[in-house]
DNA sequence: CAGTATCCTGCAGGATACTG
DNA sequence: CAGTATCCTGCAGGATACTG
């Protein structure tokens, strides 16, 4: 599943006279997905679920200031993506539970090691930002 | 390192009368960094400098659709967070190298794992948006 | 409870022009 | 070459109201 992950290629329209084709959806598929993942929303609700599957009304207080709208979202982008289940039992009042397929929980860890690592060394980012600003002032 | 990772969890302003105080910018100050490290240009930049160091306009064609403003404004940021390296010699026409630090590229390797992964998976993603779509259609 | 539907606006980021 | 400065616009996403 390699591809040029260069978010701008456009890949040349080379069947001539189809202006109105989008060639952006032709651009490579896992960027969507990335983007899913990495995005706001999606890395905090990804991380979130991680720790233990809920409800949506759990999940917005869990992600904290998240609106209905952006959660509800989100949850379906990453439903779509096949890293997100969505259990509704039919019952009144509706509940439904999210939780991380066996994907999700694979890509949250990678997420979570990537944010460990610069949480871990936010103190040199922090010198760095000073030295960077000290440079300019 | 630790802190609320949560994006909108605005620390109540307990000292009084302070209104005018960006409460925002007491928020996880990792975000901010994750946000340089995964977002669109960010993570690009990123992933080419991993490769090698080099010039302005090398990037600018490694790192295919990113405007002047953009890869300028992506490398400032980068290299605030003391990710990138940059080295200008004071010759005419000017030159100016861009590299990783050390923590640019322990960064850019999480940051590869986690792109690895879900382009490894990419066929499972695809087949789930397929479900996904054929359940609404 | 678990959402969807509308309206609206700030600002990311593209296009363009200019510079040491 | 390696940028900075301005202008402008689409759209992410907040606020608000409504629903099965």
């Amino acid at each position: 599943m390699e591809c040029e992950r260069t978010a701008g290629s456009r890949p040349r329209a080379d069947a001539a006279g189809d202006a109105a084709f989008d060639v952006f959806a032709r651009a490579c598929p896992s960027r969507a997905t990335l983007e899913h993942v990495t995005g706001k929303w999606g890395s905090l609700t990804l991380t979130a679920l991680h720790e233990s599957g809920c409800r949506f009304n759990e999940l917005r207080r869990r992600v904290d200031g998240v609106s209905e709208k952006m959660l509800s979202q989100t949850l379906h982008a990453l439903e779509r993506d096949g890293l997100v289940h969505r259990e509704a039992q039919l019952v009144n009042p509706p509940r439904v539970d999210y939780r991380l397929t066996p994907l999700g929980h694979a890509v949250a860890e990678r997420l979570l090691s990537l944010i460990g690592l610069v949480e871990e060394r936010m103190p040199e980012v922090l010198s760095a930002r000073e030295a960077y600003d000290g440079r300019r002032a």
